[in-house]
DNA sequence: GTAATACGATCGAACGTTCGTTCTAATAAT
DNA sequence: ATTATTAGAACGAACGTTCGATCGTATTAC
């Protein structure tokens, strides 16, 4: 069986030519009730029933599309986390200065949180809702997700010359703390503009670097 | 019937005078274990049986201690919130610098993260899973420890006449999604040492501030 | 061109399990 | 004896999943 194997759809389309779109375009229908159900319950509140409801297809439906409840949180999550890690390769590209890379890092993150605010709150809240292959497979994309990060970094810390008291992965997980964070409290559409609150942020993050390097032996 | 309708043991402990320890200590007991465990695995798939086994009671022994499996949710979210808000108070009266405050905040948030890891990851993961009057107590107590570090902040920021471009809302929970993500990865057992940490999210944070004072009209 | 056939998609109904909770009786303490 | 505390068994509900049948459509056979 070839149903749903894949994460991103290598499947020529296989239309059926009717007014409810093609199987892949129903998965993807299906694929994102189920991540505003899941947004919005939790995983382990949200029953397939409930998702059966939210997609419009029937409960016994569901199981065409998808093996297990728990592949359709893989999926979500490790489309998520795929497309955020390729769209910030892509972007961070044609950048040189590893300051101007972080902006860009942070910008991006803030609009892909707020195009798909449902699917990054299921990423962020739901990490060990899954179990074996399925979690292994999206740590794996966290870690390439993390390294990016990591090294834009490192790459700042060194062109200042900062070898002083920054614990490198302490102050990486701690802007991941801030973004991953997000979800609970700001809503784009309530609060002040996407690029506002992103170059805050950035503002912070990069003053907060900057600013232990110099000071580095003035205080115990 | 009046059994572990408060938060904090205001009943004059009652002891049973044998080995195993008064009606408190046991209420205790059994909270602690069910924090491990639904640390462990969440709130939803920890079920009452689990709990019962890590406490060592039976199944029907849990109601004679807790109404329901969502009283053990408040109960352990009550109480840690509470001791984190009545700490930070406590700790944080004789001190009048706003930046030593916020300091004093940082250092006492770790160092009970350090102690109440379980705990604190519970607080920080279901937040959601509380409903009703229980889910608006504990709201409650979160919105005064907002209103102790938002106060920090103000204070801090008026004293450096920023009027600038810092949203503090923002900036306070940029703050509190590095503290709230700690459980995510940080292990003071395997880490570095949990002052070091606490001292260099606090370097970053302030110079995160004081610098977006300083050059605010420099950038776009 | 039409009937027969094969097949993917969909559904209502049901299965077996686990859940939170409660009932009833037995036990330990005073 | 009375009261508080515990434990085994069971309850109804909800869960993820599966089954068997049905419908529509594309392909094949003649």
């Amino acid at each position: 069986m070839n149903k749903a194997e894949q994460a991103f759809g290598s499947k020529p389309a296989a239309a059926t030519s009717d007014g409810r779109g093609s199987y892949d375009e129903r998965l993807d229908h299906i694929l994102s009730a189920a991540t505003d159900t899941i947004a919005r319950l939790g995983y382990g509140k949200a029953s397939m029933r409930e998702v059966a409801k939210a997609s419009g297809v029937s409960l016994a439906g569901l199981y065409h599309y998808f093996d297990s409840k728990e592949r359709i949180l893989f999926l979500i999550q490790f489309r998520a986390f795929g497309s955020l890690l390729s769209n910030l390769r892509e972007k961070i590209c044609g950048v040189d200065d590893p300051e101007a890379q972080l902006r860009v890092m942070i910008r991006e993150h803030f609009a892909y949180f707020a195009s798909n605010m449902s699917a990054l709150k299921v990423c962020s809240h739901e990490l060990d809702s899954l179990s074996g292959s399925a979690y292994s497979e999206t740590r794996q994309v966290r870690h390439e997700y993390y390294g990016v990060a990591r090294g834009i970094l490192d790459r700042l810390l060194d062109s200042h010359g900062g070898n002083g008291r920054i614990d490198r992965h302490v102050a990486t997980m701690a802007l991941f703390g801030t973004l991953n964070w997000l979800y609970r409290w700001y809503d784009p559409q309530r609060g002040p503009a996407v690029n506002t609150v992103a170059n805050q942020i950035a503002d912070q993050f990069l003053h907060g670097m900057l600013g232990s390097i110099k000071t580095s032996e003035t205080q115990s």
